[in-house]
DNA sequence: CGTTGGATTGGCT
DNA sequence: GCCAATCCAACGC
């Protein structure tokens, strides 16, 4: 039997996603990524990418490649990394501005046997672990660049109430620009990230919260 | 118009 | 750890 939160999981509408990236990556970990198909996974690392960040594709203004970006805000803005792998982004922001959210891993829950065939990988760890794993293990290429993600598309995003034990901010992976700056968004301590999150001051102070009732 | 460098991954040394 | 795969856009000439 399917878990009682999925009874009441609901897509994000586009009012969620027209904010500041910085202020919608955090809030998308632990939602669900969610395909026609049955495929269901939840959220574990995200990074943010605004206009005016010289590591954005946006940064340079439109191109045919990012031109969804600038559009609406709750659709997907895909691209080929590297010429070989498609990576998946959630727009952000009013429309024209060019803003987004990477997702770069996800904790696979449903249509397990898709991701796998897909992926060509057995091992859970292995499906969605990284922006090129992820897209992969969900059917996401060329194909859905634009593509609605509040309810009606391929490809929908659901809050189903529940919430990140604990959420750090770090850097981004694999930049030359603006490498420093704390933009990406993990679960602490989940197994399904691309990397684990560094060991920073901000990181270290990390406890379970205790019991309300207990001792 | 040629060169270079990526928001990556997987296979091999 | 190193590196090839191979598209796209920025940049130099």
């Amino acid at each position: 039997m399917k878990p009682a939160s999925l009874a009441v999981a609901a897509p994000l509408a586009s009012a969620f996603y027209e904010r500041m990236p910085s202020d919608v990556a955090p809030d998308l970990l632990g939602k669900l990524i969610c395909r026609d198909d049955g495929r269901l996974a939840r959220l574990v690392e995200v990074e943010a990418y605004a206009p005016d960040d010289p590591a954005a594709h946006t940064f340079r203004g439109k191109t045919a490649r990012n031109q969804s970006m600038f559009g609406p805000p709750g659709r997907l803005y895909v691209y080929l990394s590297y010429g070989v792998h498609w990576c998946a982004n959630l727009v952000c922001g009013p429309e024209g501005v060019g803003a987004g959210v990477l997702l770069r891993a996800a904790e696979p829950l449903e249509g397990i046997v898709l991701m796998q065939a897909a992926r060509r990988r057995e091992t859970l760890r292995e499906l969605c672990s990284g922006p090129g794993k992820l897209a992969q293990a969900f059917g996401i290429d060329r194909a859905l660049d634009g593509c609605d993600i509040t309810g009606s598309g391929a490809v929908t995003i659901l809050d189903d109430g529940a919430r990140p034990s604990c959420v750090i901010a770090c850097p981004r992976i694999g930049l030359s620009k603006n490498a420093d700056a704390a933009l990406r968004f993990v679960v602490a301590g989940n197994q399904h990230l691309s990397k684990p999150a560094p060991f920073t001051n901000a990181s270290a102070p990390i406890r379970r919260n205790k019991s309300p009732t207990s001792t």
